[in-house]
RNA sequence: GGGCCUGUAGCUCAACUUGGAUAGAGCGUCUGGCUUCGGACCAGAAGGUUGCGGGUUCAAAUCCUGCCAGGCCCGCCA
């Protein structure tokens, strides 16, 4: 598509005064679909020939003519529409899409759950969002590391661990499961923290788990382990992967100590000797805009006490993944995932392994982190690493939400109720499984018919997440999760299950004939794959996969359109042949998509 | 006080970064289509003051600006 509008552009310059870039730049898609693709360059040159824009595009229609031998053209209006033509079409047919290797490394952190609960739907949400991101820049080329950054030090864990101790376990957890058990566990805790003598155990607690002191260092770290890897099996189900899980606790004992000095060896921390910070090690951000008004604007970095906030973890974890920090961790294995891929994690004692550094960081995190994310930001961009500044991105979203209140751990809002269902990742796929399950054929075996249950309820709930803006609320409702109609991610599956029944009946192979006349369903269904590789550079240049999302909606309605009025099978040879170039061409390009977007591909449902 | 996000059909959303033709989908409502490659589909109808006002422009849902409503944030918590 590039290239074809390069060649507008190239051809329309030499007619006008209009610089190449600018005239690339009036080509598009119109909107209302009038044309295959549309130069609005008349309106540009109307002013300065005094003509009328109709006018110039008559004459540029006449010039150009059959320069373009991809293209038909025809000036309507003020505009000159063009249409992809045979040549177009065959080519595009003929080519596909290549993207080459690149060498640059791209890391995706997400969800980033706290070890101490199972992950509810707004988890989920953030997990879908990162991962497909990290398929999207895969895809593309990229060298991608997904990463999984666990909080394994702070007041929640200390909490949930003291409640696995001294609180009687006389509750069932969904399934059985350790981190529903913690979970719902935690909302006792909450209540029974209220007392001062609670909170004392917890803090020496936290105390111990911070300063590494025995046993309880190993036993709440043996603890955390345990959530985890029940965190992963859900994972695991929604086929959710990663290559790195990194504790915040092996932070603290390895990199963190150079990360400190490398901030403090920069100009932005300054010590505060006395006043409302004394002690403290501080950021001043009074003099940027971006943060004007601010209530403080002095950030504490290192407290008076020496200990490290939030911020100064986080840039040291950060300046790690840039590689500006030699690697002092340690790895282990953490797990053999089900697509055959070890995810690594770091310990205090194991090997020495070599991760690329990081070109472009992005970070899946909830919308109410901006303020401290942008402050993160300035400060490698303050400490010189101006590049570093830039490719760190945070990739916000907003959160689920229930139509009345918030999640909360605390609360345990995410919690089934009188029977209800609750808000867990787990519970939405295994309800939507048997949704699902009452829709598919017959025929099947049951265990077929269990996997494929599982793959259509896994991509009905992916693409109902994804599907939307990620600063767009979601409002959580079973009924539209559990949707497998209109535009969901069923509809997208069940056009590339028909195609490949095409091709697996078929008794010819698919050829393509450069001379072939294509009907308009044909065409229509073609001109819509040719913006492939557009939505997808539009997708990575914003690091978005909702227009992807539609875009494949679209793509199949054009595909269900050409499959109810051109019958493949029943055609003489020629055109049976051709169109099942097009049927295996739809099944490769959706395939794409469905990787990018983590669908489970099948071919029965 | 300031910053970020949201406001589009009865409901859920897309299009806004890059202004362009009749503002697109799905759900719901109504009408039609299986002796034909799988009906989880297709064809059609009804449904809009794009929160409100002003400005820029040949052209504004889109850019600028002032309001209104809702959410989030501005800690030696993470």
């Amino acid at each position: 598509m590039k290239k074809i509008k390069r060649k507008i552009a190239l051809y329309l310059s030499k007619l006008t005064s209009k610089k190449v870039d600018e005239i690339y730049l009036s080509i598009s898609k119109p909107k209302g679909g009038q044309a295959d693709l549309c130069s609005t360059i008349s309106f540009l040159l109307a002013k300065e020939r005094k003509t009328q824009p109709a006018q110039i595009a008559k004459e540029l229609e006449a010039q150009l003519k059959g320069k373009i031998k991809e293209l038909d053209i025809k000036a309507e209006g003020p505009y000159l529409n063009f249409y992809f033509n045979k040549n177009f079409f065959t080519s595009l047919l003929k080519k596909g899409w290549k993207f080459s290797k690149k060498k640059k490394t791209i890391m995706v952190e997400y969800p980033s759950v706290n070890p101490n609960k199972p992950w509810h739907v707004g988890h989920l949400r953030n997990a879908l969002l990162g991962d497909s991101i990290a398929n999207l820049y895969s895809f593309y080329g990229f060298n991608v590391l997904k990463l999984d950054y666990i909080d394994d030090l702070g007041l929640q864990i200390a909490q949930s661990f003291w409640g696995f101790k001294n609180l009687a376990a006389d509750f069932k957890a969904y399934k059985n499961k350790f981190d529903h058990f913690v979970g719902i566990q935690y909302v006792q805790v909450a209540k029974k923290f209220q007392e001062k003598e609670v909170e004392e155990q917890v803090r020496q607690i936290l105390k111990q788990m911070e300063q590494g002191i025995q046993p309880t260092s190993s036993q709440v770290k043996e603890f955390v382990y345990k959530v985890l890897k029940e965190q992963y099996k859900t994972a695991y189900n929604f086929n959710i992967f990663h290559n790195l899980i990194v504790f915040e606790s092996d932070i603290i004992s390895s990199i963190f100590k150079d990360g400190v000095e490398k901030i403090k060896s920069s100009s932005i921390l300054k010590f505060q000797p006395t006043g409302q910070n004394a002690n403290c090690w501080v950021i001043d951000l009074s003099s940027e805009k971006d943060f004007a008004n601010l209530t403080q604007p002095q950030k504490v970095v290192i407290r008076s006490d020496g200990t490290a906030t939030y911020i100064a973890k986080d840039i040291a974890f950060q300046l790690w993944k840039f590689g500006l920090l030699e690697d002092k961790f340690f790895y282990k294995e953490f797990d053999c995932q089900p697509n055959k891929e070890i995810v690594f994690m770091t310990c205090s004692s194991g090997k020495k392994m070599k991760f690329p550094a990081a070109a472009i960081v992005v970070n899946v995190i909830g919308t109410e982190q901006t303020y401290l994310q942008k402050i993160i930001r300035f400060c490698l961009s303050e400490m010189g690493y101006k590049k570093q500044a830039k490719n760190y991105i945070h990739l916000s979203y907003e959160h689920v939400t229930l139509a009345d209140k918030k999640f909360s751990g605390r609360e345990g809002s995410w919690i089934a109720q009188n029977g209800q269902l609750g808000y867990s990742a787990d519970e939405l796929l295994d309800e939507c499984i048997k949704v699902a399950l009452s829709n598919i054929k017959k025929e099947l075996s049951i265990e077929k018919r269990e996997e494929v249950a599982k793959a259509v309820a896994i991509n009905a709930i992916k693409f109902w997440f994804l599907k939307t803006s990620p600063n767009q609320k979601i409002i959580f409702d079973f009924s539209r999760a559990l949707s497998l109609n209109g535009d969901s991610g069923p509809y997208l599956l069940y056009s590339f299950v028909r195609a490949k029944n095409i091709l697996k009946k078929a008794e010819l192979k698919p050829k393509l004939f450069s001379d072939y006349e294509f009907n308009n369903f044909e065409k229509e269904f073609l001109a819509q794959a040719a913006f492939f590789e557009e939505i997808l550079e539009h997708c990575i240049k914003n690091f978005e996969i909702h227009p992807l999302c539609s875009y494949s909606l679209e793509l199949a309605e054009k595909f269900n359109r050409f499959y109810d009025n051109c019958p493949v099978l029943q055609s003489d040879t020629k055109t049976m042949q051709m169109r099942l170039y097009i049927v295996d061409f739809y099944c490769k390009l959706i395939e794409s998509i469905f990787n990018i977007i983590g669908f489970v591909v099948v071919e029965e449902m």
